[in-house]
DNA sequence: AACGCTTATGAAATCGGTTTCTGACATCTG
DNA sequence: CAGATGTCAGAAACCGATTTCATAAGCGTT
């Protein structure tokens, strides 16, 4: 390997000198540099990262910690990744790469904490359960950090306008004539509270009278799970005549469980996702779904993060609302007039 | 931070036998280990990995190189997604965590290559188009690595039995009496001329003549392109009765794409895909397709990688076939018959 | 000629580990 | 009991960068 000290012999100059032509320094004259430079581009010299991670105590990549509670993985739900592919291409651009932190899963390797100081990353992205035991020790630490739908006061957060969309999407259903509405809402966090909040909203400006019946939790991209809560929908004595889901994904299996109960959608049921995952414009009948801006929350999870590492001590959390966009589709139609 | 020095005085060591603790040295008796690692776990250690890897020459990251072209991008398919995941668990146990690799875009960042030797990457997973530039200058390197749909001699591939199995789904519609198939296969790889031939097989064997007109070329995922290639086929004076789409995505644009024409699917046109992807499932009809062992695959990718690492010198690439699964689904059915 | 003031450079310490090599001490052997 | 052998521990060099601090050279002042 090529070290700054070969090129310090071959362009007769000190190793410190190499140095600082490669960070920069102003006291170095463009004569300097201009040997020097030409000595590393010749030699084809390739800086070792980590030796200047070492001795800066901080490297050039950044953490990404996602854990979303045991059964379910980090790659597998695309929300996911077109956030994590703008946050990429953005932090690739100011040179960072990006470092999947592992967690604690067998008691052998360290916890999630513990790998981001032994890997010193610059910082991290949090994606998922935020009141997991190793989530909240890196949560409390110094690390800069940001997280997606989060809505906490220890880091910045980002997310979409949950609560506007949500009642938006609600209203649409109500303007359709559906009064027999339920929402299958994700687990708790702070999301979902605004999301439900959206729906009561719309519901209660309507004049319309809330009863619980309206609302079920489920875990998302459980394709089982969707399932059976829609079936014991369906065999309600006095069934909905819209669902709407916590996301694409289920939205989607719950309309192939309605068909497979021998129902239409929308004609029998009308039917809403939320993400606006391209897959589900793909899918006949296309999704009404309220479509999350990923590429502006990948990259403001970015700018936000790296601000955040820029100036650690400066540094505060702040709540980040991104335009999200109501997108109607043909799951959802006018509710079925009784005959 | 605690280091080895820390943890050397308190326990009233060198720094050397700690570090020989760290690294289990045979030298070392059961009971002065026994006193290191009470302090180490007393002082809360964490190592650093940085000056590890400075001393060793390597780090325990594996980088992920991916590069599909200009416009597609490394999150964005769910096949690739869940081999990731796979891949990740296996390695994460053996305490290697995964970097992404950037690729030279900008113009100011380095290649692969550069950034896998300044990140001393243990090893590399590579994805996509191996003909890039910046790919072969990996391939031809000494860094230890594997590759997923990868066929040649330079490293160690991992693919699925394209071959048998798309001669299986060929047959497959043969059997409910189409003729007139339309195979629309990925851009030019050794993947795709497997596939193509397992086609070409199926068709020779059930003693149909061959034309070009069977055989159509898109590129993956780009849901317009498989749009407009639908709509030509379903305007050809003698259209296909089925159409085999390079993967399930495209598959289900195709669906939506023939529905859109008016006509129904499987009733009109059978339509196959490809990976066998849970969506593919959930979609109505569900896709008869061919399902890639993506856990399969990522666990055997990692193991193999492993293996180049642990003995560089005698690594050899080799080719491994993972077998695939067919899935006939209700997106196929008997072909029209001509009243 | 002596002084101060820039400007450019390099020596050396440092970051936190690993590894080689030397030597102190204990134990075995004849 | 001398000499050979084996066990354990630590000193020191090293990995490849950064950064502080000292100093040499050049230049203008007085």
């Amino acid at each position: 390997m090529v070290t700054i000290y070969d090129i310090a012999v071959k362009a007769k100059v000190s190793p410190s000198t190499v140095s600082k032509v490669i960070n920069d320094y102003p006291s170095i004259p463009e004569e300097t540099k201009a040997k020097v430079n030409r000595v590393m581009k010749q030699m084809n010299y390739i800086p070792d990262a980590g030796a200047k991670a070492l001795s800066k105590g901080s490297s050039y990549n950044i953490g990404v910690l996602a854990y979303f509670g045991t059964n379910i993985s980090t790659f597998r739900h695309a929300l996911f990744t077109e956030i994590l592919d703008s946050f990429q291409q953005e932090v690739n651009s100011r040179n960072y790469d990006l470092l999947f932190v592992s967690k604690n899963l067998t008691g052998r390797d360290g916890t999630f904490y513990q790998n981001c100081v032994s890997r010193s990353v610059a910082g991290a992205l949090l994606f998922g359960d935020f009141e997991d035991e190793e989530m909240k020790e890196v949560i409390d630490s110094n690390i800069p950090k940001v997280a997606f739908d989060y809505m906490g006061d220890k880091m910045t957060g980002v997310y979409s306008d949950n609560y506007q969309k949500m009642k938006k999407m609600t209203k649409h259903l109500l303007d359709l004539g559906h009064r027999k509405i339920v929402f299958i809402h994700g687990e708790d966090s702070d999301i979902t509270k605004y999301r439900v909040q959206g729906f009561k909203d719309a519901i209660a400006e309507a004049g319309i009278p809330f009863s619980d019946r309206m609302l079920l939790e489920t875990l998302y991209t459980d394709a089982d799970s969707v399932k059976n809560i829609t079936m014991n929908l369906l065999r309600r004595a006095n069934p909905p005549t819209a669902i709407m889901y916590p996301d694409d994904y289920s939205a989607m299996a719950g309309i192939s469980t309605i068909r497979e109960a021998g129902l239409r959608c929308p004609d029998d049921i009308s039917v809403t996702g939320f993400d606006g995952l391209p897959i589900g414009q793909t899918f006949s009948p296309a999704l009404t779904t309220v479509k999350q801006d990923t590429d502006a929350i990948g990259r403001l999870l970015a700018q936000k993060l790296i601000e955040n590492m820029d100036d650690k001590e400066n540094a505060h959390p702040e709540l980040c609302e991104v335009r999200a966009t109501f997108l109607p589709g043909s799951s959802t139609g006018p509710v079925k007039s009784i005959i």
